[in-house]
DNA sequence: ACAATAATCCATGGATTTATGGAGGATGTC
DNA sequence: GACATCCTCCATAAATCCATGGATTATTGT
């Protein structure tokens, strides 16, 4: 192999890992990963939650296809996205601590978004110690969908969107403990804000659900639709 | 908060992980983290390693720095870049990984640059218990800089493009275990290739300096300069 | 102060990427 | 078969990225 055949055969190499790299490279596509890390979606429904046109939400699944990010599967008319492993929401995950490590911006950012909360939190081990001992409720504040591909093993479900009218359906003399989707996801913020403003006693788990799954804790499904 | 400045602080969280993603996009940019992984390195001495103009690879360079990858040293008139933590090398391999686990393209590629190697090759765990036995002699054929910058304790260094002349250094009674910088390095490959063909046992170690650092095992460094 | 070296900054043209309408393909319903 | 639905493909304009040459800054040596 003459030198010049191999440093073309490198670049091709180095731009095939570039290749997926590219697809981290958007924060629209990031988002749409971030969706999945919960669970499969129709294109649809993942336009409508990350709030794109059906076209371009499409072109950043292809884009994440084509990096090997997800999978697709036909079901009628419609097709389902999911994730194409674990090993891709570890990446996602893994990304996102490095960057908060390491760059300025994003504690900014992430205050700004989720507000600067130094309210406590509960990690996962304490809260496996807590359920064990029957003193918390868990609570699910993610779209039903979410819950229903997977959750904690006896979490309620309450979307935090129905949150404010369903605390009745909350036992009041134990401490809740909420999640949601990750490390970054505003949901149980909101909630907890919400539960702790109606007089209730509220605190977070330290990360939510994608980080429950990587650390290969139990995860419960329904069978429901 | 408004729901519109709530989505505006949320698609600026995930642009903020999109610019450290960004970093990823670019085959050049990973050749350069690839090579920062194994030491610290001057502007100067990355750009003529990878083939790059000055002011392409200082391009480069910058938006690792933005992305929060590399941080800078300055030592006169010259600025030593080296990667901001062990995390981000994690990264980097984790990419990788993902990439070939997912996308047929980079087996492809791989192979075409490496060879489509069968060959045998000894696992890290492997190679210490042959180490402890004393029946190899490891040998790294990275440039000196980079066995100096840290190297498998024991290691013996020369460089894949000295090896011709220097196999005399070698014990002949031993089995040579090579081994270079990563996991997609062909500095071991070829060396492996030209110690068969001149008659000699060597065997490739699996991966490279990267895992093994990323896999805390010990690392000896050289004081010379 | 002056020159030399290492690296960054700036401007530019060419290639890619992104968002978005509109056309087209596959599937299911009537 | 006609039609609706869900999604992908195509064309296009705006924005961004990439490589490169020339100017500029920071540091060291004379």
């Amino acid at each position: 192999m003459s030198e010049n055949t191999k440093s073309a055969t490198k670049a091709r190499l180095y731009d095939a890992f570039a290749a997926s790299g590219k697809a981290l490279a958007s924060g629209k596509r990031l988002e749409l990963l971030d969706l999945l890390a919960q669970g499969e979606r129709t294109v649809d429904a993942l336009a409508k939650v990350a709030g794109l046109n059906l076209t371009t939400a499409s072109a950043h699944l292809q884009t994440l296809k084509q990096a090997g990010f997800v999978t697709t599967r036909r079901e009628g008319v419609r097709i389902h996205y999911r994730l194409a492993g674990d090993d891709v929401a570890q990446l996602f995950a893994l990304l996102r601590k490095v960057a908060e490590a390491h760059r300025a911006a994003v504690p900014a950012a992430r205050d700004a978004y989720l507000g600067e909360d130094t309210a406590v939190e509960l990690s996962r081990e304490e809260l496996r110690v807590r359920i064990a001992s029957g003193d918390v409720v868990v609570l699910d504040v993610r779209p039903v969908e979410e819950y229903q591909a997977g959750h904690i093993p006896g979490a309620i479900s309450i979307p935090v969107d129905e949150l404010a009218e369903r605390t009745n359906e909350l036992p009041e003399d134990l401490e809740i403990v909420v999640y949601c989707r990750g490390e970054y996801c505003v949901l149980a913020y909101d909630a907890v804000r919400l539960l702790t403003d109606l007089g209730r006693r509220a605190i977070r788990l330290n990360d939510g659900m994608l980080e429950w799954r990587l650390s290969e804790l139990p995860v419960d499904a329904s069978d429901l639709t």
